[in-house]
RNA sequence: GACCCCAUAGCUCAGUUGGAUAGAGCAACUGCCUUCUAAGCAGUAGGUCGUUGGUUCGAGUCCAACUGGGGUCGCCA
């Protein structure tokens, strides 16, 4: 039970025996900055039973909690708040029970499992910022399930079929002249980014030639030979013609070697692996069995469609005329097959906002085919990086490519630290380690400590900042006191009774204590910002212990010993928030 | 046209289930390194929380309308 578990159950009871009136429930909160205290109970809601003035109420119900005895020691009442002075004794008990404990935060096990679903690509174009959000906030929600007690499993479902790869392979054959990644040293994403433009580029000039020639722009889109062409191959494809399937491996092939790469720099990694040509005709039987339970309806033409109108939503299309199947038709095909192979209680979409619409339609399908684990599917929905410019696009190449962001901010981390010059000594391949340390701490902390949910802007003429709200900075507070316990004189960690703490000791203690309900909160929000917002504040927290107080000089060896555990049970913690973030941190920067 | 999301300081963002005088960082300005890492700390300045109503002891937070921005809307994924 924790203290405000404690908290709540006295002034509960407090209030029955002085009003005669049970709360439904008793509503702490962390008291203002300004005033004294630690929790503050606003009394305004009991008034009408206790038939007194705010001041009154309050003080009437803060005297019995401090006749208690504990763990309130004190309190003050400002209009209707009545601010609560905790014990030092429970922070204490908190810094000697928990300061080693490098677990501290995680929640014991639960037998959940849960599966996240994250990344996504499409095998045509290389990742970029709005790919590094997708991953990152993948990647840090799984750990953050983790950290919570499930068991995850990172699930990645690429979209390695359809018209867009094939537009990559047409553009290839035609433009191409037999180029590898070997032959002209670019990375497998890139190559086959490159020929996705070109296709874009030829195809553009055919119709407006076409135009020019007194085509309609609609009909010339629809009829560029290259296009038809296109379209052509898609079913070849389908077909299984052993020409085009060998390309697709091929060129797929150098894509994937190319993602691997970012992946693994970005640090992100997955469990399983779907493709998208061995689920994009899953489903179907799924369709004739909701057909059967009446879930869905058969218009003449033969295509297959859902009424969601009672819900507030429309008519949605499940199966084509020809019989074939759309992108709601393997999500339901897919869903079905994850849930044979795993069990999980949960399932986490990690897809763009521009989805929503899908994933509800999704969702209330798999409820009505009675599915129970519908329950527990969830459309983790991010909003999209902007420019200043406006939406980054592939085709138009306004996009921010991830394997450039990172190289830009390893060079970034590497300037600052050569400039602040506080790395003598340090081995080259330590060197480099910290600056690409720096520079993902740097990116990643920028992108997960706004909250998912909104968009967000990415100015590139900016440069992501070091300084202030930053990864770096929480690194920094790491490695500041890493260094100062590798000071410190063997033994140091001597026992003793506890003292009055510093106000800011206290602050720092206060915030540690309240790490595990951050991780719980994460969890419930779905939200790694509430982890990232929080290590921020753990780090303010520290620094203004050291900036105020003595660590290794505090002549009072408990007093020392007590600070110094301080600032180790604060760098486990900063450690274990990096990690849920996918952040490395550094010994020394 | 219908539906969904968003609007807080010059900029980028926080703001717990409605609570006290709305907070950080960046940019600007002022202090603090011959003492544990100054990628830090302390401070100054900067706000009609898009607008107008409503709900109540109390609204940035909830409701309605409006304005502005983004997104989606039967055969792209």
């Amino acid at each position: 039970m924790n203290i405000e578990q404690v908290l709540s159950a006295q002034i509960s009871e407090i209030v029955t025996s002085l009003y005669g009136e049970k709360l439904p429930e008793v509503r702490l909160e962390k008291t203002n900055k300004d005033f004294e205290g630690d929790f503050t109970y606003v009394v305004f809601p009991l008034l009408r039973v206790s038939r007194k003035n705010p001041q009154d109420t309050a003080n009437e119900i803060g005297e019995k909690l401090k006749a208690v005895g504990h763990p309130v020691v004190a309190y003050n009442v400002v209009k209707g708040f009545l601010n609560l002075s905790i014990s030092n004794s429970v922070w204490d008990d908190l810094l000697q029970t928990q300061w080693n404990n490098p677990e501290y935060g995680n929640q014991p096990a639960i037998q959940e499992k849960v599966m996240v679903e994250y990344s996504s690509p499409n095998t045509n174009k290389p990742l970029h910022l709005g790919h590094v959000r997708n991953n990152l906030l993948g990647f840090s929600i799984a750990e953050i399930m983790k950290a919570n007690g499930y068991e995850v499993i990172k699930a990645n479902l690429i979209n390695d079929r359809g018209i867009h790869i094939c537009k990559s392979m047409l553009a290839w054959q035609r433009f191409g002249n037999g180029e590898t990644p070997d032959s002209s040293g670019l990375k497998g994403d890139k190559l086959v980014g490159k020929y996705y433009v070109a296709f874009d580029k030829a195809y553009k000039a055919e119709v407006e030639a076409m135009v020019a020639a007194g085509m309609g722009k609609e009909d010339a889109e629809n009829k560029a030979p290259i296009l038809l062409e296109t379209q052509e191959m898609l079913r070849r494809w389908e077909a299984g013609d052993e020409v085009v399937l060998s390309l697709w491996r091929t060129m797929n092939g150098w894509v994937y070697k190319g993602f691997e790469h970012t992946y693994h720099r970005l640090g992100v990694d997955f469990d399983k692996y779907y493709y998208e040509s061995n689920t994009y005709t899953l489903g179907k039987d799924i369709i004739v069995e909701g057909l059967g339970k009446g879930v869905f309806y058969r218009k003449e033409d033969q295509s297959v469609w859902i009424d969601l109108t009672a819900e507030g939503l429309d008519h949605k299309l499940v199966l084509r005329k020809d019989g074939t199947s759309v992108y709601i038709t393997q999500d339901i095909g897919t869903a079905d097959q994850k849930y044979s192979e795993y069990h999980t209680n949960r399932s986490i979409y990690v897809v763009g906002n521009e989805q929503d619409y899908h994933f509800k339609v999704l969702f209330l399908i798999m409820q009505k085919l009675g599915r129970a684990y519908a329950q527990g599917m969830y459309h983790l929905s991010y909003g999209m990086v902007d420019l200043p410019s406006g939406k980054m696009k592939s085709r138009e190449g306004t996009v921010v490519d991830a394997d450039d962001l990172l190289d830009e901010m390893h060079e970034t981390a590497k300037a600052k630290t050569i400039e602040l010059g506080k790395t003598e000594g340090m081995q080259e391949t330590d060197l480099q380690q910290l600056y690409e340390r720096l520079g993902l701490a740097a990116l990643k902390f920028f992108i997960l400590k706004v909250d998912p949910r909104k968009r967000m802007l990415f100015n590139p003429q900016e440069s992501i900042d070091f300084q202030g709200d930053t990864g770096p900075f929480v690194l920094y507070t790491y490695a500041r006191i890493r260094s100062v316990l590798k000071q410190a004189p063997e033994g140091w960690e001597v026992d003793g009774i506890s003292h009055e703490l510093h106000n800011t000791e206290r602050e720092n203690l206060e915030l540690l204590y309240r790490y595990p309900e951050v991780i719980r909160q994460a969890c419930r929000d779905y939200n790694p910002a509430d982890i990232a917002q929080y290590s921020l504040d753990l780090a303010k927290a520290f620094n203004r212990v050291y900036n105020e107080l003595s660590l290794l000089k505090e002549t009072d060896p408990v007093r020392k010993a007590n600070r110094l555990k301080i600032a180790h049970f604060t760098a486990n913690t900063l450690r274990h928030a990096c990690s849920l973030l996918g952040i490395a941190v550094v010994e020394r920067m």
